[in-house]
DNA sequence: ACTGTACATGTTTGCGCAAACATAAGTCAA
DNA sequence: TTGACTTATGTTTGCGCAAACATGTACAGT
């Protein structure tokens, strides 16, 4: 027990005991065991947190966010990968559940009942990031998506167009991305417009898959036309595909994304975007999870970033 | 004891005990504590990963390959980032060790002395990745960031340049990045060349930064001059800094970058660059993990990608 | 009937740590 | 001198699980 004193700093200790502890530890290259540690406290510093893919900067944004925030702190952050995959994230949540986390950190606000129901019952300090449009299961933090393609929306309304087009992917694992594809046309809906052309993919987004969807979305346009994309990546994509058919933007083609990502500066044009506060709302997780501060719902407001793509 | 046997498919126990248990325990929602459960068995199924940056997609892309080859194994990654200072990379493996992961996953070839101390006394099963220069601590597996540098420096010399320019960020900090410039200059050298232009910057790196060295490191040039920038980013940040200005790309300058970023095809111009395998190296890191295979140091090549920049 | 073997369940034990509870020596004020 | 308090160290205990071992049942082959 003095051992354990000198070592967690604890209760009272000579300091000529202290000293010697402390060599003697260093001497044998004491490492001390968390798991019978935490397992005697019956608790740990782990957060454990599920993000959809690693691959994607939107998630790794948002967990440096996490990460800067909690880095001096004790606490730990465990990262697993859920593919978007709700069976998925269910059995890593459980898993997760199993070293008797300090805290879990979801992405998105829709997740399989069972996980609902594991997090509920067992009392799990729950938090769940990017969304904020349903019903949390503790705590969230993130933006409306809905308010994202509502304000796209009503931009491009603003902006005078007529015809819309609308590209996505992963629409149906992409839960937020599908979101605003929602509020979207129904803000259209309301002024009497509705997408004339949709082209959907079920491939994971990338500049590539943009180009082709944006091909196949133009097949045959001959008038002016605003796209929304689900994301940057695509819009991206479509840029290029646009500036390598000589069809002028915004004038025949008017593009928009979502997200604000950094790699838009390096585009030969400034692509209309939704900036989603991405880095802040990981801080933000990250003081929850301090108990820095206590609110349910925090909900951020984001940024529609025109450029001179509409 | 049968309730064990139950929950973990081990021995023998009859069909409807089984069931009665499994019944059970979906009905109490029982959850194993894992935390009892490997402080019992003496080992875990954790793997420490640590990686200088999450907001970097090199790390991320490694650590991808690594997930998609373990994800469907015991084995769990818990993930840390060093923010590339050493002195926190051992604290990180110290506070890692102490939950006994089954191995160590840690980014580049250099570490601190006591880190590497830890892990040969400790008996850790380690592995470093990205970076093959050098004496590793027990496995390694990525590409010579050496041949890297090497082969640009080859490249463009082979282009008939006469004139060389470096720009790089982070330089005390990214080993790799460093043993890359020190290559490329080593192999002017040998044919009696040397830089004539150099910029550095202690930010991390960033389009944006991309541009204001290139800006700097051109200032007042007047004749012909190839510059190698430590990664994509800055080069891609040179090639907008030379629209901007009406520099004749690669007439007047030429550009190199390195790494291969899937951005660079937003770029208006194909950037040359140095593909690293990233994705490739994780998988064969998750290989090693699970036992796949067992070679000491893996070295991957990589491979020149001469865009239209030089 | 006896032996050997597969199948099924139960009991004891220890993993390393820290909370809780002793114990004891020293200090100080009344 | 006593009692109250601070400082310092020691002892017992349990956290939940699974290895090791013990026990028991059923049924085959001889």
């Amino acid at each position: 027990m003095t051992v354990s004193r000198v070592l967690r700093n604890k209760g009272y200790v000579s300091e000529a005991v202290r000293e010697k502890v402390l060599n003697a530890a260093e001497e044998i290259g004491y490492v001390r065991n968390t798991l019978a540690g935490s397992f005697a406290e019956q608790s740990t510093n782990l957060i454990g947190a599920i993000i959809p893919s690693l691959s994607n900067s939107v998630f790794t944004d948002v967990l440096s966010g996490v990460e800067d925030e909690i880095g001096q702190s004790a606490l730990q952050m465990a990262i697993s990968v859920s593919h978007y995959d709700q069976q998925r994230e269910y059995t890593l949540v459980k898993d997760m559940l199993a070293w008797r986390p300090a805290a879990m950190v979801l992405t998105g606000i829709e997740h399989d009942t069972r996980t609902r129901q594991l997090l509920q019952r067992n009392n799990i300090n729950t938090i769940e990031m990017m969304d904020v449009d349903g019903d949390p299961i503790a705590r969230c933090v993130g933006l409306s998506q809905r308010a994202a393609g509502h304000a796209m929306a009503e931009h491009l309304l603003k902006r005078g167009y007529k015809r819309f087009g609308y590209v996505g992917c992963e629409l149906d694992i992409d839960t937020r991305a599908a979101k605003r594809r929602a509020a979207f046309e129904e803000t259209l809906a309301q002024q009497g417009f509705e997408p004339e052309r949709t082209a959907l993919a079920a491939e994971p987004s990338s500049m590539q898959l943009g180009r082709q969807l944006t091909a196949q979305v133009l097949q045959d346009n001959r008038q002016p036309i605003a796209l929304y994309y689900s994301n940057d990546d695509l819009a991206a994509g479509g840029l290029l595909h646009c500036s390598a058919q000589g069809l002028s933007v915004p004038d025949e083609v008017a593009l928009a994304g979502h997200n604000g990502l950094a790699f838009l500066d390096a585009m030969p044009m400034r692509i209309t975007t939704f900036d989603a506060p991405r880095y802040e709302i990981g801080q933000i997780v990250g003081r929850l999870l301090l108990g820095k501060t206590d609110d349910t719902v925090t909900r951020l407001s984001g940024e529609l970033i025109i450029g001179n793509t509409t």
